[in-house]
DNA sequence: ATTTATATGCTAATTATCTCGTATAATATC
DNA sequence: GATATTATACGAGATAATTAGCATATAAAT
């Protein structure tokens, strides 16, 4: 019986497609070497299966390996990531957010003015 | 023996803890009504207890319920998922994720220019 | 003080995620 | 063409997170 996944992706899922937007596409040679924790090539195979049963990525075979490459765009998922955060740790509000970004010191005067004066 | 559990806050708890941090301090019920999805007050009750256990809330009894409260700050919390993302999703630069909330339509030109004098 | 109502906390089931072993198939090497 | 090599795909177990049932305790009501 097929297993029932979310359709988002998990928090290893999005170290492995990160490597595949670095890199435009790998193996999973590859993607193993990038990883910042050590995995079983059979544990990277699997996730890859699952992320393109769920549409992130496509494979296709270059010699006797596959070569895998994400086939949805990064700002995608840092919007869904935003939203996520957002919505559960701010109250929903993008404001809140950014007046955290700012407090943290992440943002400073210098980025708000380039900002300010790019969107009027 | 007792179950080993991630320190930081999972999806679900990042719920009760929001109501929480809304409400100042909360009794099951309370959480309960104000929960977006519907949960069994034994499913609240639980977290809570995992929540205590990691040192996020803490609870006195008022009669005969349990009033909670959170024992950690909010902006606390905000900052690490804050860090985490910008370091995760948009290569360690908060710029960039400020420029997606802007794309995304999180933020306005109003909010920039609030901002902007409020800096300045 | 006895009864009633209900919140608690234990236990456990369910669902989801993460992980890898191993049999099989495909490629390369001799 | 036979053999060694290595990537794959499948299956399945381990860990983590989520959920709730239910026996018990106890505040509240009479």
């Amino acid at each position: 019986m097929a297993r029932l996944r979310q359709e988002g992706l998990t928090a290893r899922e999005m170290e492995l497609i990160q490597v595949l937007w670095q890199q435009k596409e790998a193996t999973v040679e590859m993607i193993q070497a990038k990883l910042p924790d050590q995995l079983e090539g059979s544990t990277i195979r699997t996730l890859l299966q699952i992320m393109e049963g769920k549409g992130y990525v496509a494979h296709e075979k270059q010699g006797r390996a596959n070569v895998y490459r994400p086939i949805i765009e990064q700002h995608l998922v840092q919007s869904v990531a935003l939203k996520y955060i957002i919505q559960k740790l701010f109250g929903g509000s993008a404001e809140l957010l950014l007046a955290r970004l700012v407090k943290d010191g992440g943002i400073d005067l210098d980025d708000v003015t380039r900002l300010y004066k790019k969107l009027k």
